[in-house]
RNA sequence: GGGGGCGUAGCUCAGCUGGUUAGAGCGCCGGCCUGUCACGCCGGAGGUCGCGGGUUCGAGUCCCGUCGCUCCCGCCA
């Protein structure tokens, strides 16, 4: 921490422990904190004092501490204490190098607790590893008094203000949207909140603004942005919370290059506010289409190779059924050459076992011996198919070659995963690189398989690339911009259709009729009849931009109090039943007997 | 909804092919200690082996079920 917040004396404390350094040799202070750890001599007590700017060491001796040496003795970790004294240097060898407070000390001369602490359930920087997560979650508060966690939740702070100071420097306006709205049914679960007054009606917590910050655009505040908490009510992952915070931007009267511009500058600007990687601009762009081929996803992590490569025309009437199978249905047959690798069969079949939990029927392994493979499929395929396969995967003795043949879809999805897993495995990423990339000319619909129908690629507001022909919707492509960062989507954006017979042929498209469009989306398509300017915007989840930034394993560790996989808050006990009066006065039934009421 | 991993002292974990009284480190409690900073030394307390059932002469260990946590797949416009 370089700089320490101001900080006005009181009868507590006078300053931070973090500030008692060598400029106040020879002066009264007094700190306040947390007892860190206490180290006592018998005769001689050392209290390492905490606050949130860092530790101090207190001294305790009977003859300057007088009656607080008493005090001293009984102080336990987690106290609550304010103690004063003179600032003294430390005799050099008793100076700690590890300790930005480390050449000096206060010698106490009167303390005073404030609060005693029972022994807390782990300890707060304990040497007996990390307390199970379900326990840190249930005692948070005693979690986030761990460094890491602090400083953590702090970047996060300064991240945001960042946020903030930049879009004011640039115009934009804050204005905050409704936390109690309308259900959408389409995209992901909503969370409800029944209304007493309108008893089996609902309410629904916000997936994003994306309406409201769109009727912003027609209110004319032009330039719009909102930090706000977003709710889907979907399992949650590692990098998933049924709550999150995102930053929500939309701007009028622009362009695509407009939007991307001004947000390539606030990912540099708030990235060198916060010691986050350097940012340079103009930012790479890639086309979704080159990414799907090359890394088989719309997020590529461009850190390393291992790019995919079609195979399936060197394989046309090949004597290997499974191949032949696919080829014929229309799949695709692609690779990766994974690179010069050891790896046992044990190994080689949990390949298999993960390219089938993602979707695939199978996996073919090789290693390039000689002209051929050594691999179980080799002997399916002819010296020359194998010698081509070699050439179009540009394989040396020795490299490991993998290969899928599937729907196209199922192929990237598979292999575009295994690419990372490799990279992970083999320790082919540097975590000093950091690669940001705009992912650009995206389909505006794809097409839902299972429910027969075109779904949206980003929503249904994203406006198409030019004219937009309702007879061939998979041909449509549209103003959107997603912004990857090492694999990782940290925001996504569009233009929108400001025109509202635009904005009802793209719902026509999605299977909605204008019946149902009119009765979801009614207020929208009026508004955009009433002097809708062309606009669009971005939005992005800070929790992940904040994950990145600070390396943590878990979007769950730069929340402040977030909940479990099960979306259970342990500490609350969030959510729980809630007594019969309040569900008769809602309306609301509950079918689980034994937890309708009590 | 599906799959994997985990659950043993306050905490982190060990506990073999089932076999006496279930261990370690940290923490906690008591004692000693005037230069430590993960202080040290001596002593001590502390266990429904997540829960329920089963197999067995005998279960922390094997089987079935269940609960919780976690990771992944589905899902997340």
């Amino acid at each position: 921490m370089s700089e320490l917040p101001t900080l006005h004396a009181n009868g507590y404390r006078d300053t931070w422990c973090g500030a008692v350094l060598p400029d106040r040799v020879d002066s009264q202070t007094r700190v306040a904190g947390w007892v860190h750890r206490r180290r006592d001599h018998g005769g001689l007590i050392f209290i390492d004092l905490r606050d949130r700017t860092g530790i101090v060491q207190l001294v305790f001796n009977p003859d300057s501490s007088g009656a607080s040496f008493e005090l001293a003795h009984k102080l336990r970790a987690e106290d609550v204490l304010s103690a004063a004294g003179a600032v003294v240097r430390r005799s050099p060898e008793t100076v700690n190098p590890e300790l930005p407070t480390g050449e000096v000390e206060l010698l106490v001369s009167d303390a005073e607790l404030l609060a005693d602490a029972e022994t807390p359930p782990f300890q707060i920087e304990g040497y007996s590893g990390e307390a199970s997560e379900d326990l840190r979650l249930r005692y948070r508060y005693l979690d986030l008094r761990r460094e890491q966690m602090r400083e953590g939740l702090m970047l996060r702070h300064r991240v945001v203000a960042a946020i903030r100071a930049f879009y004011d420097s640039e115009g934009f306006i804050e204005v905050e949207t409704p936390m109690l709205t309308r259900s959408t049914p389409e995209g992901a679960r909503d969370f409800l909140v029944p209304s007493r007054i309108q008893q089996g009606s609902f309410y629904a917590l916000p997936q994003s603004p994306q309406l409201f910050k769109q009727l912003l655009m027609v209110s004319g505040f032009e330039r719009y942005y909102q930090i706000p908490r977003c709710f889907r009510d979907e399992a949650t992952r590692a990098d998933r919370q049924p709550e999150f915070t995102q930053l929500d931007v939309e701007m009028a009267f622009v362009e695509k290059e407009d939007v991307i511009a001004v947000n390539e500058r606030m990912l540099a600007y708030v990235f060198e506010r916060v010691g986050g990687p350097k940012v340079e601009l103009p930012m790479q762009r890639m086309g979704f289409d080159e990414a799907m081929s090359r890394f088989g996803t719309d997020r590529p992590d461009l850190r390393f190779g291992l790019e995919l490569v079609d195979l399936g025309d060197a394989l046309r009437g090949t004597g290997f059924k499974v191949f032949n199978s696919v080829l014929e249905g229309g799949g695709t047959i692609r690779g990766i050459n994974a690179g010069k690798r050891e790896m046992a069969r044990k190994e080689l079949d949990g390949l298999i076992s993960r390219a089938q939990e993602l979707g695939a029927k199978g996996l073919v392994w090789a290693f390039r011996e000689g002209d051929g493979w050594r691999s179980p499929t080799a002997k399916f395929l002819s010296a020359e198919e194998l010698a081509e396969l070699n050439r179009r995967l540009g394989a040396e003795e020795g490299d490991l070659l993998l290969l899928v043949a599937d729907k196209p879809a199922v192929t990237n999805a598979v292999l575009g995963q295994m690419r990372i897993d490799l990279a992970e495995r083999f320790d082919l990423i540097d975590p000093d690189d950091h690669r940001l990339v705009w992912i650009v000319d995206w389909p505006l619909f794809e097409w839902n398989e299972d429910e027969r129908r075109w779904d949206a690629v980003h929503h249904p507001f994203t406006s198409p690339d030019g004219e937009f022909d309702p007879d061939d919707p998979g041909a449509a492509r549209a103003l959107a911009y997603d912004v990857v960062w090492n694999g990782q989507e940290l925001g996504g954006g569009s233009i929108r259709n400001h025109d509202s017979e635009v904005q009802r042929a793209i719902f026509r498209a999605l299977g909605i009729d204008d019946e149902t469009a009119e009765a979801r989306f009614g207020f929208l398509l009026d508004a955009l009849r009433y002097g809708a300017p062309p606009h669009g915007g971005i939005a992005y989840g800070i929790d992940r931009i904040v994950q990145r930034l600070w390396g943590a394993e878990t979007i769950r560790d730069v929340i402040a109090f977030p909940k479990t996989a099960s979306g259970f808050d342990p500490l609350t006990g969030a959510p729980a039943p809630v007594d019969h009066g309040q569900l008769q006065e809602l309306g609301v039934a509950v079918h689980k007997p034994d937890l309708a009421g009590h």
